[in-house]
Formats: structure tokens, sequence, C-alpha cells
RNA sequence: CGGGGUGUAGCGCAGUUGGGUAGCGCGCAGCGUUUGGGACGCUGAGGUCGGAGGUUCAAGUCCUCUCACCCCGACCA
């Protein structure tokens, strides 16, 4: 491809409300184009590495048995309310009414349309198992899109679907997948880890995601290093710090003016905050609840959510409690009815806490549980962080940032019993299909591959999925000699079936060796009065400093040999 | 949805306080001189100042309403 022909200019500047360095840097080198919030055009490279990325992906599933086929985007909103998933997903889902005023979905995701299938074409265990994927444009009304590609509206993705006969059959399926993804983002150049997940409106039992670290990134796991535990921060558990078993004493009020929140009653009482009990208010599906937990303790949301199998939680308003007769900044489980009360594990060690009083600048001290309050449900809805102790081996926990590059889920059967995808078995027995779901979205990992490779100076494309292999450079193009020698190099590449971005442009080198830079092309090659004198070319790895200096007469078989050696980029951490 | 912010030429911004002929840099077009790390000179094109309504002799600037986009929280590939 000849740059001077190539459709999207580099740009010098690059908006301000671009914030993410893959945002930035799509932006600034012409790939990516924003037409609404959460919806961009792809310019020809970026295209490009879409479709190199897919095929990858491609290349994966068909490996490991998948079948690809294509899904319809519009979906009749009664699928999702048959399985009760227009609810879980809620505002998340596009919706729209057709000519004859009939509700439609544009699909965010394809669990009920291809179980439907499915139920259609399975009708015994030896019609199992099947995995059937597809790659294709998704949309889910997400409530804040952000970070250029890393979070959008419309976005595609490859999805594959698992069906088996077992629990077994499914667990081979996961794995199928799990070494998959393994493969996928190792082609990609990319290092990713599985962490253990939450599955979210998806739904299911377990599920892991492959992360892809990174300063930017928005989800947050806690890994150990001793025994490999990693989780994200949605699910993970933690050890929290231990507390001294003490003889219970008897509850005691104590005036504490101006104290609301759990920071300042512990430097009002000079006790640390984890001796504090701390009351946290939400509105369930438009119900209060409290939640209670040791005052150094987040409440973790995911969590909560997933034990009250709720639709909505949010954090109460401030108006909400004192409607309840609550008093905010002092509330405590204590003396408290009518009101459902969700307890964090943590609270059943140590003794002697400070809870809130019920009564404007009033707590109690000692209060011990069940002594004193009771709770309808005892659970782990603790953060866990850094810090604290690994679950599995009580090594100490760390935390970090990442990007979520792909997901996948045993979903089990609640699909299948819903939606009737059931089988006969060996033995006559109808039974429900078991699912497994496992996606990637495209455009993000494309967002990942920049976040984790590049510099100052612009995209470090790993050979696999750059948009072309080799940045033909050419300076002085008006010297007749240089502009015979680079087109001669370019049809000679290109005969070799090498992908080749051709600067044929008049500009300065500068120009061009900032614009090589930014396009992250690995592999730049400089053809100019200088290196002819020499009968030579420059050649130059984007990740690399140095460059040599390289004859004419063979460099086309070189080159093709440089290509195919940096194809395989980073290895997989686990 | 809650909180914060921004809308002026394709892009980056100034001008808004205190109303008075719409500006700068980049980019774009033409000519010339240059050029191994974003060159220089001259000439030129390009703007419903996000939109609607209002105040005023006069609105980018003041008032009201509205829309879009970005950032922080709840959601996800």
């Amino acid at each position: 491809m000849r740059i001077s022909k190539l459709f999207g200019k580099t740009q010098r500047e690059v908006p301000a409300e671009a914030e993410t360095v893959s945002h930035q840097l799509l932006l600034k080198a012409g790939m990516i184009y924003q037409v609404a919030a959460g919806v961009y055009s792809y310019l020809p490279l970026a295209w490009r590495v879409l479709k190199k990325i897919e095929n990858i992906i491609r290349d994966e599933m068909d490996k490991a048995g998948g079948q690809e086929l294509m899904l319809p985007v519009l979906q009749p909103i009664e699928l999702w309310q048959e399985t009760g998933r227009d609810r879980a997903f809620g505002k998340s889902l596009f919706t729209l009414i057709d000519r004859k005023e009939r509700q439609l979905a544009l699909g965010p995701t394809h669990e009920e349309v291809i179980t439907g299938l499915v139920n259609r074409y399975v009708d015994s265990y030896r019609d199992l198992p099947i995995l059937l994927y597809q790659i294709q444009t998704k949309f889910r009304d997400e409530p804040r899109p952000r970070g250029g590609l890393l979070r959008v509206r419309e976005f595609s993705m490859k999805d594959l679907y698992s069906f088996d006969s077992d629990e077994e059959g499914l667990s081979q399926s996961y794995n199928k997948m799990l070494q998959a993804y393994e493969n996928i983002y190792n082609r990609c150049g990319l290092v990713s880890i599985l962490v253990e997940a939450d599955s979210g409106a998806i739904g299911g039992k377990d599920s892991h995601e492959f992360m892809i670290f990174t300063e930017t990134g928005e989800d947050e796991t806690v890994h150990c290093p001793d025994c490999g535990y990693s989780a994200n921060t949605d699910r993970a558990q933690s050890v929290k710090e231990k507390l001294a078993e003490e003889k219970p004493l008897p509850i005691e009020e104590v005036a504490t003016p101006g104290v609301d929140t759990i920071k300042e009653l512990a430097n009002f009482l000079n006790i640390p905050q984890s001796r504090t009990l701390k009351a946290v208010f939400y509105a369930v599906d438009g119900k209060l609840i409290i939640a209670v937990i040791r005052g150094d303790i987040e409440v973790n949301e995911v969590k909560l959510k997933n034990i009250l199998r709720c639709v909505e939680l949010r954090l109460a308003r401030e108006d909400e409690p004192e409607e309840a007769g609550l008093i905010a900044g002092s509330a405590s489980p204590v003396g408290i009815t009518g009101i459902q009360v969700i307890a964090d594990e943590s609270i059943t060690s140590g003794a002697n806490y400070v809870a809130g009083g019920n009564k404007p600048d009033t707590h109690i001290k000692n209060v011990n549980y069940p002594r004193d309050f009771e709770a309808d449900i005892m659970a782990d809805i603790a953060q866990a962080k850094a810090g604290e102790g690994c679950p599995k081996c009580g090594g100490i926990l760390t935390s970090s940032h990442g990007i979520e590059v792909g997901h996948i889920f045993k979903l089990g059967t609640f699909l299948s019993k819903k939606l009737g995808a059931f089988f006969t078995d060996a033995d006559g027995v109808s039974r429900p299909i078991v699912m497994g779901c496992y996606g990637i979205g495209l455009g993000r990992l494309l967002a990942a591959a920049i976040e984790q490779n590049h510099d100052d100076k612009g995209i470090i494309w790993p050979m696999s999925i750059a948009p072309y292999h080799i940045y033909l450079c050419s300076l002085y193009m008006e010297n007749p000699e240089v502009a015979a020698a680079a087109e001669n190099l370019y049809a000679k590449l290109e005969s070799k079936g090498l992908e080749v971005l051709y600067d044929d442009r008049r500009e300065s080198p500068g120009v061009k060796f900032n614009d090589a830079d930014l396009l992250g092309i690995p592999i730049r090659v400089t053809i100019s009065p200088r290196t002819l004198e020499k009968n030579s070319a420059e050649i130059k790895k984007r990740s690399e400093k140095k460059s040599q200096l390289v004859p004419l007469e063979g460099i086309a078989d070189r080159l093709a040999g440089l290509v195919s050696s940096t194809q395989v980029g980073a290895k997989l951490a686990r």
C-alpha cells in the first residue's frame, strides 16, 4: 500500500478528550473516527488489525473444534423475557419497536438465540458435545462508554457456546477454550493472565477472565505471589487482619458529638478502625437494607448483589435512611427491626466492637454478635485488597489494574432449562443441555495491544497483528535513483507476499520517521541517497533502537526471513 | 442516574471577566527555496461561535431552556 493513496492521515495533535494511551494513539495515527459516544468507524489501518485479530481467533476456535455460524442481531424481546435476562441486562439492552409495534432487542450477546437453534437440532446425547461460535457486532447501551475502543456500545465480539451432556463434558469444553484463549493472546503478542471472575449479567457459576495489565485498566485484580491465586476484586476472597479474642463486655453508650464517619469515630475514641462496625445502607430493588461489616473493610457490591439475587443495587441516598427512621452516621443493626440485615463474616471474629447508637451523636461500645443483634444473612461481602492474606495459602496478596480481554463462563443448565433445550441421554431420560460461553471483544483486544505495546513515539505492533509487516521509507523521492530503488524494492517485497506500507510521499525525513514510529509497523526499511551510495538500505525494528545497513542484493529474502522470525509474540503468564 | 468539565475553521486553542468588524498555531491549496528525526517564505481557501428562545441600537460574550461530548462513580468483551 502506498501511503500517498492510503485513506486516513496521521495527526500532529490529538483531541484533549482522549485520555488513555490507546485512544490517543489510535486517533493520532488516523485509525479510528468517533461517530457518537462509544461508536467508532474503523479506518483501513485499524480494520486490517482487527481482521488479523479475527483470523487468529477464528483459527484457534476452529482448531478447538468450533464451528462458525452467523446469528441475527435483531432478536425478539420475548426471547430475553423467557430467560429473565432482559432484566439482568436492564438498560444496557438496546431495544427498538418495529412497524408492527413488536419490541426487538439488538443482541448484546447470543445465548438465547443459539440455544433456541441448538434446541431444534440436538435431540440426543449422540449429538453432543457441540461447539458453535460467531464473530459479529454486538450492542450494549453502556452507562458510560470510555477510553476509545476500550469500552464502546457497538463492538465486534467472538462468542463461542459449548453444549455438553454433563458437567464433565462442560469441563472438557471449558479447558479446550482455556487453551485456545491462551493461544490467541500468545499469538497476538499479548501477555495475559487468567483470573477468577464474577459472571455478572451473563449468569452461571464458574467464570474466568483474561486480563492484560496496564496502568489504565478499569478492572482490579488481586493475586498471590506464593501460590498463584488470582481473582478479580469483584469476587476475590482474602484473609483479613485477625483481632484478638476478648471476653464480651456489657454494652455501653458513648457520646460522640459531630462524629459520623468510621475514620472520625476511630480517631475520636482512639481505636483502630477494625474495632468498629460499619453499617452501609443500600437500596435493593427499591427496598432499603443494611450491610454490616467491620469498619476497616469495604463492602463488595458485586458479592452483595449476588447474595441478594437482585436486579438493582445502589447506595442509598442520604434521605432514604432518614425516611426509614434511621440515623445515617450513627446507624447500626443493634435494636433495629423491620429492615433486612446482611452481615459480613468478618464480624464473627473479634469482640466488643463500637457501633452506631441509632441516636444522633451516640455510639455503643462493646457490641458483640450474635449477642446484641441478628443478621438475616451472614456471608462474605468483603472487598479484598492488597496486603491481606491469600485465601488459598495465606501469602500476602498484591493487586494490579488491568483490561479484561476475554471472559469465559460455565453457564450450566439455567438457560437450557428456561429455554427448554433438552436432550435424551443414554438411559432414555430427558436432560437439560449443559452450556458454557466464551467471549472476546476484538476492538478491546486491539486497544489493549496498544496499551501494552507502545512508547512515547507511538504504537509498536506485534508482527502478528500489525496492519503491515514493513514500512518502506524512501527519503528524497524527487531523486530518481531513490524513487527507482524504492519502487523496485516495493514490487519485490510485495511479490514475496510481504505486506508493505510504502511511504512514497514527498515529505521531509522527519515527517516520515515520525509517522513510521507512530504507526508502529514492526520493520522499517529506509532507502535514501546515503544508503544507495553503498548499494544498501537501512533496516530497523520498531521495537529496537539500533539499525543496520543491508546490501540491496538479496534484501527481500532477508526481510522475508525477518518477518517470519518475529511472528510469535510474548508468552502467556499464569 | 449522581458529581465535575468542555463545545469558536478538519485538529489544537485564544477571545467570554467589562457586549462594539471572529483570531492564532497545525493541517489544506498554489508558487519558490529546503529537508537523515514533525523545514522556511509569500499568496490563498475555509467559521450557522453546539442548538433554540430572550435582553439590547448591537451578543461568541449577558439571561433562560436544550443538545452533544469528555472525566470520576454503578455495568461489561
